[in-house]
DNA sequence: GTGAAAGCGCTAACAG
DNA sequence: CTGTTAGCGCTTTCAC
C-alpha cells in the first residue's frame, strides 16, 4: 500500500539506481545485466508494488503519458463517443486523456491548449478546434508537439486531420430527400459559419440541389447562433415552414439542432414526415427510438478516435522526422429511418 | 513560443529564483519583498510568457492539480453530464481532469484507481464506483488522498458521497404508476445487483406497491446483465408483457435499459401508455423528443458534478484534520410526459 | 530583502 | 556487468 521509490528499492536490493531503472524499463538486456540480477529486480518490484512516480519520470524525460482532448462540449454525445474511443485507444497504449471543453470559445480553447501543454506537459494534443485559423497549432506542431485535428480540419493546417466526408454525407442527404420529390429544402445550419465541416456540408447541400436543376435559395438557410439554439431554431423553423416559405423538407447540419427542431414541430403538432420531412447530419441513439426515427447522416465516431490515436503516436514516435500530415476522411452512412417519408412512399426511393 | 525555466527568468532578472518564485506565488509580501521587485519580476515573466511547469512543482510538493474521474463509460449521457459539470467546476480552481472508464468491470477499477494514483499522482479521485467492497477506497482515504463517491454509495465507505435519494424517486415513480391506476407493474434492473442505487430503486419500487397493499411479485421483477443489456432487455420485456405475465406497466431503473426497453415495444408494435405505460429512472435529452415522450425520474446532474468537486476541496484543505465523512442525497425529480399515460386520465393524476 | 542549497524520483551518460 | 553522478524545474529552509 505504502509509496515505495526507485531509491528504496535499491536499496532493499542492494544494487543502485540505474540497475533497477534500466531492468525495469526492459533494457536490461542491452546494458547486459544478468538474468539472475533481472530477475531479482522484477521480483522484488513486484513484492513491494514499487510504481514509478510519473512526474518525476516526465520531469526528467519529458513524457507525461498524458495526451489532452479538446472539444467543444464533453457532455456532447457527438464528442463524448469519440472520447470514450480514444480514451481506449490510448489507455491500451500507456496513455491517460485529460478532456476539455471550449463551449466554442476560441480565447478559451487558445487559453487550454496553451495551459496543458506549457504547464501540464501532455504529450500530444486532439482536438476538434473551433479556432479560425491554424497559426498557433502549427507552430506547436512545428515546435515538435504531436497534435491531431478531428471533426473539424483548419484552413492550412498543417496537422494530421481525421473526420468524415462532410461534402458527400451532406450531398447524400440532400439527394435522399430529391428522391423522395421534395423540392423546397430547408438547411438549418450552426455558427460560427467558418467551421470547415459546416461549410462542406453546405457546399453539398447546394450541390445536389444544382446538380438536379434546383437552384439553392439563400433565403431557405438559416444560421443558428451556439449561444441561442433552442430559441434560434425554433424561431427559424417556425419561418421556413410557415408560408411564404412553405419547406416540405428540411436537412439539419447537426443532432443538437436537430432536436430543438424536432422540439419546436412537435409542439405545432406538425406531422414528420407528412408534413414535413427531416433529416439530420450525426446520428445519435436517440434518433432510433424517437417518433418518427431519424433518418440521418452517421459517422464512424469509433474509427474517428482510433484514427486520432494512431496519428498522434505515429508523431510521437517520429520526433526528429519530418513528416507530412496526413488528411484522412472517412465515409459517411445514410441511415434511413422513417422522418422523411421513405417508407411511404417507398416506389420513389430509387436514385 | 519558447519554453522558459524559473531558472532563465530569474538569470535575466538578475535575481535568484527564490526571489522569483515568491513573488510568483504571491508570498512576495509574507518575505517582505519590496513591492518594486515584485513588479519588475512579474513584468518580465509576463513578458517572457513564463510558464510554470506543473510536473516539477508537482514532483516538490505533491500537487499535481489534476483530478480523476472515474465512470463506467464517460460515453453514457449520465456520465458525460456529471463529468462535465466536475470540469466546469475543477477548471475554476484550476484543476484539470483525467477521465477513465470501467466498464463496469471492478478489476480494471482497481487498476485505474492505483494506476492513476500511484502513478499519475491524482490530487483527488471522484468514482462512481462499481466496487462490491470499499475496502481499498477507503484506504486510499485514509492515507490521505481525498476521494468522494458519485451516484452510487459503497458498503461501510468512510468515504464522501454525493448522489440522489434513489429510495424515494422509486417510490415516487411507482406511485405514480399505481396513482394512474396500473396494478401489474413490472421492473427493469440492471446487475451487478449490489449497486446501492438499483438495490434502493428497488426497495423504493417494493414499499411503494406495499404501501398500496400490493404484493410484490418477484416474478415481475427482472435483472439484466450488463454485457447483454440490448439482447436480455428484449427477452425480458417479451416475457413481461405477454400472458401469463402481462404486465400492464414497466418500471425501468435506467435509461440505457429503458432505450432498449422502448426498442422492443416499438417493433412489436405495442402502443405507449395504452398498451403498456413506462417510466424510467434518469432522464436524459432524447426521453423529450421520443415517442411518446418519456415520464422519468431526473437527477440534478450538474449538482451532483458540483458537490462532488466542492467535497473534494474540502478534503484537499484539510488534509492533516480528520474530517468525517458527508453524505449528500439530493432530490430526484419526476418529469411527467406521456408514456404513463397521465394526460389520457387526468382525472386520476391526483395521487 | 535577498540568495544558496537541498531535494522531490527518475534517467542516462560516463566510468570503471 | 554495475555504480556514481548530474540534472530535469520547482519550492522552501536557513543563512546573511
Amino acid at each position: 500500500m505504502k509509496r515505495i521509490s526507485l531509491n528504496e528499492l535499491a536499496k532493499q536490493l542492494n544494487v543502485s539506481k540505474t540497475l533497477v531503472s534500466l531492468v525495469l524499463n526492459e533494457k536490461g538486456d542491452a546494458y547486459g545485466i544478468s538474468k539472475a540480477t533481472q530477475k531479482r529486480v522484477i521480483r522484488k518490484a513486484a513484492e513491494l508494488n514499487y510504481r514509478p512516480n510519473l512526474m518525476a519520470r516526465g520531469l526528467r524525460n519529458g513524457k507525461s503519458n498524458v495526451i489532452a482532448v479538446i472539444v467543444a462540449d464533453i457532455s456532447n454525445p457527438f464528442y463524448s463517443k469519440i472520447s470514450r474511443s480514444i480514451e481506449d485507444s490510448a489507455s491500451r497504449l500507456g496513455f491517460q486523456i485529460i478532456v476539455s471543453s471550449t463551449e466554442e470559445n476560441i480565447i478559451k480553447e487558445q487559453r487550454l491548449v496553451e495551459m496543458l501543454v506549457n504547464e501540464q506537459n501532455v504529450n500530444g494534443i486532439i482536438v476538434a478546434s473551433t479556432q479560425n485559423s491554424s497559426a498557433k497549432l502549427n507552430a506547436f506542431r512545428r515546435n515538435g508537439l504531436p497534435v491531431v485535428l478531428i471533426d473539424r480540419n483548419l484552413p492550412n493546417a498543417e496537422l494530421d486531420y481525421v473526420g468524415v466526408d462532410n461534402y458527400q454525407g451532406a450531398y447524400e442527404a440532400t439527394r435522399h430527400l430529391l428522391s423522395l420529390g421534395y423540392k423546397k429544402i430547408g438547411l438549418l445550419k450552426i455558427s460560427p459559419s467558418f467551421l470547415s465541416t459546416i461549410k462542406e456540408r453546405t457546399r453539398g447541400y447546394e450541390d445536389a440541389l444544382k446538380d438536379h436543376g434546383i437552384r439553392p435559395d439563400p433565403q431557405l438557410i438559416r444560421e443558428i447562433p451556439f449561444a441561442t439554439m433552442r430559441s434560434s431554431t425554433h424561431r427559424e423553423v417556425r419561418s421556413l415552414i410557415a408560408p411564404p416559405k412553405s419547406i416540405e423538407a428540411l436537412f439539419v447540419v447537426n443532432s443538437n439542432l436537430a432536436a430543438f427542431a424536432f422540439e419546436y414541430i412537435h409542439e405545432t403538432g406538425l406531422r414528420v414526415p407528412q408534413d414535413i420531412a427531416v433529416i439530420s447530419f450525426d446520428d445519435v441513439e436517440y434518433f432510433r427510438f424517437s417518433n418518427p426515427p431519424v433518418t440521418a447522416v452517421a459517422q464512424p465516431l469509433e474509427e474517428i478516435g482510433t484514427k486520432a490515436v494512431e496519428m498522434l503516436m505515429h508523431q510521437l514516435n517520429n520526433k526528429n522526422k519530418k513528416i507530412k500530415p496526413e488528411k484522412i476522411k472517412l465515409e459517411t452512412e445514410l441511415i434511413v429511418r422513417k422522418s422523411c417519408g421513405a417508407f411511404l412512399k417507398r416506389g420513389n426511393m430509387t436514385y
